[in-house]
DNA sequence: TGACTTAGTAAGAAATAACTGCATACTTGT
DNA sequence: ACAAGTATGCAGTTATTTCTTACTAAGTCA
């Protein structure tokens, strides 16, 4: 008995597609605490990821409303990213969602 | 410059992998809204889950400290899931990431 | 001229997650 | 006797994500 027809609609199963894939809560997590950042130095923040899943998911999270990105004619080219308003409302969640993870991590410690 | 030395130290992150697949929120949700189901009344209420997906799931799930099983020494057998307190406690994170998402919905549709 | 910088792109391979279909062993209802 | 319901599990395949290894343009600096 869902309330949704289809799992899209349940607006839970939504947010999670839009922050549930490997890299999405590294990037998020990195804009946060640098406010804006320029594609390398986003890079360099995010350890381990690839052009490829960074630029994808940069272009994604801009479609959706998560990320700003503000390019500047200049050469060697300037491009700055920052969160949205949208995107600075989801820390909150995050943050209550973190400190469950984290209740979580001490008990499997203590149980293993 | 992450804190955590390996991703899978982060809380945020940790969490994801408890709740991030695909049938976890599904099988969550189902277990909140009914309490305690028994393995095919559950499979019933998380509409197109297979038995390997869900048996499966319900395995980590009691590893991980979610939900609890409870078997009867019945034939033909019962078994009851339900979710443990820890797994009650992550209720108000998606409730407030849910709020997060609908928000998002709305936006995505007002915008296209 | 040739190396270096920035912000990406492209194509295919590899890794991971999920699905399909079938099987179990026992009991109740028709 | 036979179908249906109980709680799973396994093998094999497909679908989805992520990674690898290149490569680009335009200008600067030596």
């Amino acid at each position: 008995m869902n309330r949704y027809k289809r799992k899209e609609d349940c607006p839970l199963t939504f947010a999670l597609t839009l922050i549930g894939s490997k890299w999405r809560l590294p990037i998020i997590w990195a804009l946060w605490k640098n406010k804006t950042l320029r594609y390398n130095e986003l890079k360099r923040h995010v350890d381990g990821i690839t052009n490829m899943v960074l630029s994808q998911s940069l272009k994604e999270m801009e479609n959706q409303g998560i990320v700003v990105r503000k390019q500047f004619l200049e050469i060697p080219p300037r491009v700055e990213y920052s969160l949205t308003e949208a995107g600075e409302a989801l820390i909150p969640s995050l943050e209550s969602l973190a400190k469950w993870g984290k209740a979580m991590q001490v008990k499997v410690k203590n149980h293993v």
